[in-house]
DNA sequence: CGTAGAACTTGACGTTACGTCAAGGTCAAG
DNA sequence: CTTGACCTTGACGTAACGTCAAGTTCTACG
């Protein structure tokens, strides 16, 4: 009923230093300020806190949260407006994406591959370089080590097991099953539990956001022509992506 | 051979203020300081600073740019470093369009669509806000002023061109052409031409930046699914995406 | 009752790459 | 000498807090 901003900061997940801010530009004032100056929230507040994250989560500005909340604007009208920033962010990302592709090529005949063993699922025909940099040095050494420490045999399991899951899946596209038809859906628990065997992913994080990670992981397949390649082409990563999606509103 | 702050500035297309801030980081230094502290670049400098920019617009900061320019780092191995960043920043993008996609869902079944006219050849299954924050709302209503100036007949041509460009681009892709084969590659000719017709893209820009755009283009084609529907799915969009990359990088 | 330690407070700087005034010197032309 | 055009340094603002720093208050314990 009455918490000390350290609480309610742990019970919404996020910081005292959050929610100082939050009072300082007005976004969420303290129900009450004890005379020592100490700052108290009730439940009310903690649910405008809950919706506060929320929204941040979805990629919102402080401001245009703050004109949500006052009613001042429509939340879906606002959201699709950010959707529309959203999508023109992921199109100049492509755009740069193309050219400093084009730049490296350019530069060297495509060199320095990544160790020809595959890390976790995809293919080789990336840089360790960009490897590295996208889960962290020490996430591609932690990797590398769980990789050697798998020996040959189980090496041999684990790409038979990825190769098998990436042919069902071709085969689950292209016969024109439902995306959410039980055979698709029983693919996409098995996709998620195979994720759980690869390092460094919330699924395999006891604790981590199994269902936000699986519901992007879909759009990533389609956004990354490389994943995509590894599920039949583009084609088949949409089937994917829709499979993930329905089995995590379902059951995560 | 001797260039004020500004005329360098204009010839290398920025700013004085940022060649200040340059000076400033350290990253690039007048080639001389006169007794009055003026800044003075000769041709060496112009030719550093050109780097510099080439390698900002492919995103990379500062401080990498500085090592890189320093020889301190190598160029490839940055930029394939910068592509993995670049890559998890698209991801987590996805992520959040899915997140939001899926809460506009939730709140309503998918109401205020946009204007059943489609504005720029795209469906019309998308939000107006989202039109006018991702061109904005200027350009939305010059790209509906210059759609009803068309008139009825004007509107009629212009969507039988859209689908017949799209239409071949489906026939194409599916008849296992080679994307830079004689045929796609007229079809990516033409393809640029119709975007010359589309108010607010570089195309229809004198000045434009015309191979960028279009290279960018491609990779949004397949990055997301709603254009690559225009195209025969995403298979398509694959296709059309390496036609118009192999057409940007001869023709433009 | 004194005190250590935990929790709280209000500043204030750092983060990215400059844009944007502000106040004031310098230079060429008339 | 005056008027602009161009130059200088200095400093604030940007998004959303993280991270000290210094000082105050609460709680538990001997």
């Amino acid at each position: 009923m009455d918490w000390s901003i350290q609480e309610i900061a742990k019970l919404a997940g996020t910081t005292s230093r959050t929610l100082r801010h939050y009072d300082d530009i007005g976004l969420l004032a303290p129900t009450r300020v004890a005379g020592n100056g100490y700052r108290h929230y009730d439940e009310r507040a903690l649910v405008r806190l809950q919706r506060i994250l929320l929204l941040r989560e979805l990629g919102l500005g402080l401001p245009a949260i703050a004109e949500v909340l006052e009613g001042d604007a429509d939340e879906a009208r606002a959201l699709g407006a950010h959707l529309g920033w959203l999508r023109q962010e992921q199109g100049r990302l492509a755009r740069q994406i193309a050219s400093v592709e084009k730049t490296i090529t350019a530069l060297e005949g495509g060199e320095r591959l990544m160790a020809d063993e595959m890390f976790d699922g995809f293919d080789h025909t990336v840089h360790q370089a960009e490897v590295e940099q996208r889960w962290g040095a020490e996430a591609y050494a932690a990797g590398d080590r769980w990789w050697r420490g798998l020996g040959e045999a189980g090496q041999r399991e684990w790409k038979a097991r990825t190769a098998e899951l990436s042919r069902d899946w071709i085969a689950a596209a292209g016969s024109g099953l439902a995306p959410d038809g039980a055979e698709a859906q029983a693919l996409a628990k098995r996709h998620v539990e195979w994720l759980t065997g690869v390092p460094g992913t919330p699924a395999a994080v006891p604790g981590g956001d199994v269902a936000g990670y699986v519901l992007g992981l879909g759009e990533m397949y389609v956004a990354d022509p490389r994943f995509g390649a590894n599920y039949g082409g583009q084609a088949g990563a949409e089937f994917v992506r829709d499979a993930l999606r329905s089995y995590a509103e379902r059951e995560l």
